[in-house]
DNA sequence: CTGAAAGCGCTTACAG
DNA sequence: CTGAAAGCGCTTACAG
C-alpha cells in the first residue's frame, strides 16, 4: 500500500481494485487523513480555486446590495461544483489588473470571475491575451463572441422604463446613470436614448447625470434637477440607493412624487418596497447573474467553452413613485 | 545567480548584497516573474490565506446586511495586512465543522474567522482543541479568556432598548429573538430579562418568540402577537428585516405604530431609516466588528495572542416606530 | 555573501 | 492492479 496507491484511491483511479480502495478509505478515515492541497496543486498544476474580482474599493463595494447578492449566486454554484472561492481584497491603491495578474501568476486560481465590466476593460484584455479562463457579470465592450458572460439586457430594460414613463404622460425625463466607464451605464443610457428618439423627444445632455452609486449622489443631483429652469417631470436612476437620495432631496424640497416628478430606478432592493414612497424599480436578478456567470466559468475551465452568453430576464416592479 | 539567491531576494534576506538584490529584482520585473504560491506554501508550511466561515446556508447569508458589512471590514483589514481570503462555500448538507476541518487539514488556510458563535459551538471546540489560530465575531459561550473575539455588548444593548421602551410608558414588551442556539440571541434575551426584572415586570415566556432572520418570521409572529388576549404594547426584534415583517403585518391589521404597539430592532440597516415607518434600531457597527475580528486573528497568527476581546460600541437610533 | 542539495507532500508516467 | 522514481517550484539549513 504505497503512497501512489493512496493517491490513486483519492483520485478514484479505475485501475485500483475495489478491495484496496475500501481498505485505503477506511484507514484514511481512521487517521483523519486529508491530502495537502498545496502539494496537490503543485503536482497537478491546478488549484480548484476560483478568484472573485470585486469592484475596486471595498468601501463602495457592499453599499450596493447587488454585490452581496451576486456573490451569493456565485457561492451557490461554486459550492455545487466543489470549487473554493478566493476573494480579491483590493485596497484603493492597487488596481484591478494588478490583482488579476497576481492571482494568475502566483497560480492561486484556475479561473476568474469579474463582477463588472468596463469600457475598454484592461483586465478583460489581459485575460483574453493570455487565454486564461474567466467569465463576466456584465456585457463586454468588444469581442462579445469570444467571452463567456451573464448579463441582463440593460439596454432594453432602460428602454422599457423610459417608454413606461412616457406612457404615463411624462415629457421631460432626466437620468442619473453610474460611472461612465461601466458598460452597464453605457447600455442603460443607450436604451434611454432610443426610447426618447422613438418618441420624438430630443435627448439633452444636461438631463444626463453620472456619478457614484451612493445616496449622496442622488441627494446632490436631486437638488440640481429641481432647480433647473426647465424642470424634468421624471427621473430614471441607476440604483435604488441613489434614487433614495434623490427622493429624500425632493421631499426636503416639498416636491410631490410622482406628480411633480416621477422616479424609477434599478435593483429592486428591499428598500424600494419599504421606503416611505415605494419605488418603481427593475429587478435584475443578481443571484442568478452570479450563479450563471459561475456556471459559464466552470464551462470555460472544464470544457474550454468560450463566447457563450446568458441573458437573465429582468422584471420591472411598478410602485408609488411612478403611481404604478 | 542561483534559485536560492532569487528566493532570498524575494524574502528579502539580509544576507544578500544590495547589488545582487537590485539585479535580481530587475530581471524578475523584466521576466514578469512571480513565485508560485503553492510551491511556496508547501515549502514554508503556510499559505498567507485566511478562511472566512460564513453562516451555514448561503441562502440566508446575504439577506441580512450584517454579513456583507462585516465581510467588508474583514476585507479591509486583510488587505492591509496582505492576506488572501478564502470564502467558505457551505452547501446545506455540509455542516460548518466539516468545512473548518477541511480548510485546516488540507492546509488551505493559516487562520480562520468565524462570523457567528453558537452556544456549545463545535467549531470553536475543535479549533481550541487543535490550537489553531482563529477569531470570532461574537462572544464565545465559554473559555472567553482563551479566545480572541470582537463583539458588541449585546446584553447591555437589549437592556437599554427595553429600559427605553419602559421609559416611554410601555408595560408589556414582547421580543422576537433569533435562533436560540446563537450566542447573540442568548445575550439579548438576557438583557431584556434583566431590564424587566429591574422594573418589576414579570418575564413571560409566551412573549418571547424565536425564529430565523427573515421577513416572514416577523410577519407570522406579528399576527400571533396582535391576536393575543393580553396584547403587548411594544416589541423588540433582533433584526430590521424581521421587524419589517412585523410592521407590515401590523399595518395590514390597521394597528397603529407606535401607539398601539411600539417596535424597536437591531442592525440599523438603511431600511430602518427609509421605511414608511422609520424604525428605532441599534447600530452594531458590523464593519468594525469584522475589521477588529480580523485584526485579532492576525494578532493570534503572528504573535500567538490569545484571549483578547474587543468590544465595539453600539448606538441606539430612536425613530418613529417608538415615537423617537 | 552565495550555491548545491535536500525536502515540503503530492501526482503520474513507467515498469512490472 | 500496484510500486519505485521523478518531478511540480519553491525554501532553507549546510557548506564554503
Amino acid at each position: 500500500m504505497s503512497t501512489s496507491t493512496v493517491s490513486r484511491v483519492i483520485s478514484n483511479s479505475p485501475r485500483i481494485s475495489q478491495k484496496t480502495k475500501d481498505k485505503v478509505l477506511k484507514v484514511m478515515d481512521e487517521l483523519g487523513y486529508y491530502p495537502n492541497a498545496n502539494a496537490r496543486s503543485l503536482a497537478m498544476n491546478k488549484t480548484g480555486t476560483i478568484g472573485v474580482i470585486m469592484p475596486t474599493t471595498s468601501e463602495e463595494l457592499f453599499l450596493n446590495p447587488f454585490f452581496p447578492e451576486a456573490l451569493r449566486g456565485i457561492v451557490k454554484s461554486a459550492s455545487k461544483a466543489n470549487y473554493d472561492l478566493l476573494l480579491s481584497t483590493n485596497t484603493e491603491k492597487q488596481d484591478e489588473l494588478k490583482i488579476v495578474k497576481n492571482f494568475i501568476r502566483t497560480s492561486k486560481v484556475d479561473g476568474l470571475i469579474l463582477m463588472s465590466s468596463k469600457i475598454e476593460d484592461e483586465s478583460i484584455s489581459y485575460l483574453r491575451g493570455i487565454n486564461f479562463p474567466f467569465s463576466l457579470i456584465g456585457t463586454p465592450y468588444n469581442f462579445e463572441d469570444q467571452i463567456n458572460y451573464a448579463d441582463n439586457d440593460n439596454e432594453m430594460a432602460a428602454y422599457e422604463l423610459t417608454i413606461y414613463l412616457i406612457s404615463i404622460g411624462k415629457k421631460r425625463i432626466a437620468m442619473i446613470a453610474g460611472d461612465k466607464n461601466l458598460m452597464v451605464t453605457k447600455k442603460r443610457v443607450d436604451g434611454y436614448k432610443r426610447a426618447l428618439l422613438e418618441n420624438n423627444i430630443k435627448f439633452e445632455n444636461e438631463l444626463l447625470y453620472k456619478g457614484s452609486f451612493d445616496e449622496e449622489t442622488g441627494y446632490k443631483y436631486g437638488k440640481q434637477i429641481w432647480e433647473m429652469k426647465n424642470r424634468p417631470d421624471a427621473l430614471i436612476v441607476t440604483d435604488d440607493l441613489v434614487a433614495f437620495g434623490a427622493v429624500k432631496q425632493f421631499q426636503a424640497l416639498n416636491v410631490s412624487i410622482p406628480d411633480d416628478i416621477a422616479v424609477a430606478s434599478f435593483n429592486n432592493s428591499i428598500l424600494s418596497r419599504y421606503s416611505n414612497i415605494p419605488l418603481t424599480s427593475v429587478d435584475i436578478n443578481p443571484v442568478e447573474l452570479g450563479r450563471q456567470a459561475m456556471n459559464l466559468l466552470i464551462d470555460s475551465m472544464e470544457n474550454d467553452q468560450k463566447g457563450k452568453k446568458i441573458i437573465i430576464p429582468y422584471t420591472i416592479h411598478r410602485r408609488k413613485s411612478t403611481d404604478g
